[in-house]
DNA sequence: TTTAGTATACTACAAATGTAGTAATAAAAC
DNA sequence: GTTTTATTACTACATTTGTAGTATACTAAA
């Protein structure tokens, strides 16, 4: 039974999920063509990866003629959120505040960026 | 020779890197007394840690007396730069400014924290 | 100078991860 | 109807990670 879904993604998994929180339903091909437009992981190498994915209750898959379908147990922003939580606590300290000012000082943000976050935080504070 | 460092830590890894950088020079005791000072993990564990750390290039260790200390390679900064990169690359598709619209949306900010992030911005714009 | 205490160095081993080959099966093409 | 092609299912194996025990060696105490 899906195991309360807790654990650290790679990237190559992280990289599965989105095509399917994309996509939606796809076989291990599609997944595989878009993520390996050329070869450079065997096409099993992504079946085992997806295969070990339901075991840990993050995929799901249904077979429709002979071809699995694949698709995601978890909601991306649920997924995205448990990861920044894990993510801030080691690399942070807990501190998302500090991530935060982190970001905004590092010169990794746009100004483009900084104007969305500024509007957001006024609708934030205007409620 | 200390491979490119750019690998992720582990958990474990993250909160010996804290601890260090936060004291500075520590023997594996040291270590351990402060991460576990209920013996959740056995000393030898945590030695281990350390030791293949320093295969990794993340830790460096000095003999003094019969005691072994420890201490970082690499720059907090950096590492955390580093981390955070690859967290957004993973997790938010490479967009700096989704993760930054995810945290002011997400609830995850106290006011305090808010307040501090306008003022930064407010000081990177006057300059 | 024998003994008891520490820290180190070395070894061990199971589980997870990364990577992919091969066997079997079904459908399609000839 | 036999051969080829597409998929799946299963197996394999090296590396890394998590976890810790044991053997050594040195220091301090008795």
């Amino acid at each position: 039974m899906s195991k309360i879904n807790n654990q650290n993604l790679s990237e190559i998994e992280w990289g599965i999920m989105r095509v399917l929180w994309d996509k939606g339903v796809l076989s291990v091909k599609d997944v595989w063509n878009k993520l390996y437009p050329n070869g450079e992981k065997a096409y099993t190498t992504i079946q085992t990866y997806m295969d070990r994915m339901i075991e840990k209750g993050l995929l799901r898959k249904e077979k429709i003629g002979l071809v699995n379908f694949y698709q995601p147990v978890v909601q991306q922003e649920k997924m995205m959120s448990q990861a920044t939580d894990r993510f801030v606590s080691n690399a942070f300290g807990g501190s998302f505040g500090h991530l935060a000012a982190f970001l905004v000082g590092s010169g990794k943000l746009s100004s483009e960026d900084i104007n969305k976050i500024k509007k957001l935080i006024n609708e934030a504070e205007g409620e």
